[in-house]
DNA sequence: TCGTCTATTGGCCGATCGGCCAATCGGGAG
DNA sequence: CTCCCGATTGGCCGATCGGCCAATAGACGA
């Protein structure tokens, strides 16, 4: 089953498998709530999942779906190479993680591995989670204070927001500046969403 | 024609329309300079053109393309609904904008539409067009700026790396604020995600 | 050709930011 | 029962920001 809000990605994409012998496309979704209704009929062996849906984003898709057939063997393709999620499809029950970028061949060869019961990394992400290291993770308090940065209030705003004192925001702000290793609030904003800690 | 950084879509485009009957595809490029390169040697009817391309994007990449040959019939194929990817891309010299929700009919018509000599807008994109009403599009400047900020860089750096003043810099900015509806820069890289300025 | 839009630059100024130093307190981990 | 961490607060200060005023030149569409 093919689940992406791209649907010439997906009509080529099925395209294309369906002359891989062996495989054979039989549902297609452009959003999360869709995919899972439609993995209730099918039950496909294994699902091509990608993190950009519109409504109910792909990570959380496949946490649902994973939660109500924890047997669903999802492959993640994606063109996302960030660190979060990587571990977060993972962590949320995928059984492999490849890029966009990836090549025909190899592609099968992924879609092949899960349905055997692998876990098939691909190559290029393999490289990014042995290298990337982040360097802290955020607390709950610095995750509100930069959605409230997001909106363009002032330290001072947020303490009165918080009920705490600006000077307490502002180490607040100091804090995730340092974890995010960003210059500044705007650089701070950025990284949040490429973190997956903002959405859009 | 085919200029993607997916190899993925490209294989499954590539292998969806050489069964249309009238079209092939002569060549792939996964960067604007292969791409330009790749038109000198194949003078292709028609050429799909993705915005998000590593090195050259796909606007600077079309601007190059169609001042050396204004006769080049390029089709937009992308994945952004930004309003300013759209002008940008239709002002750059595109023939026309279609987004990667598109069914597989349409993007034929589309792309027979372009090599017949029309200016197609898919039907989602004209909708996007026809309704939304922004306070004012960023000018190409002013999306570089928004890129250069979002990487923390402060008004005097973005001078330094423009070549401008940092007087200049600031005008820039002041202007993106203003049309962004912002309050501060980092208000503006939350609003530049959300607009589909800014990529994750 | 005219007017609009964009890019460019200047000066001035109060508000805000981010960094550095240090401190208390409560809670979870070992 | 300690130790470490997160949340909280304080003062001080140079750097940076964003707003307001005005101006020139080139490009592009009507």
């Amino acid at each position: 089953m093919l689940v992406d809000d791209h649907a010439v990605l997906r009509a080529g994409l099925a395209n294309l498998l369906n002359f891989e012998p062996g495989i054979t496309v039989v549902a297609e979704a452009d959003d999360g709530d869709t995919a899972r209704q439609l993995w209730r009929q099918h039950r496909p062996d294994v699902t091509l999942l990608d993190l950009s849906l519109t409504g109910t984003d792909g990570i959380e898709t496949l946490r649902l779906l994973h939660a109500e057939f924890p047997e669903a063997r999802v492959l993640m393709l994606t063109s996302s190479e960030a660190h979060e999620d990587i571990q977060h499809s993972l962590q949320a029950g995928a059984c492999g993680y490849v890029t966009k970028n990836i090549r025909r061949a190899e592609l099968v060869d992924a879609i092949r591995a899960v349905h055997a019961g692998g876990r098939p990394i691909g190559e290029h992400v393999a490289r990014l989670l042995a290298t990337e290291t982040p360097h802290g993770i955020l607390s709950r308090r610095e995750i509100e204070v930069l959605g409230l940065i997001r909106q363009g209030f002032t330290n001072a705003e947020i303490g009165r927001l918080l009920g705490i004192a600006e000077r307490t925001a502002k180490a607040h702000v100091a804090a995730l500046l340092a974890k995010l290793e960003a210059a500044d609030r705007a650089e701070a904003v950025a990284r949040g969403f490429e973190r997956g800690l903002l959405k859009v």
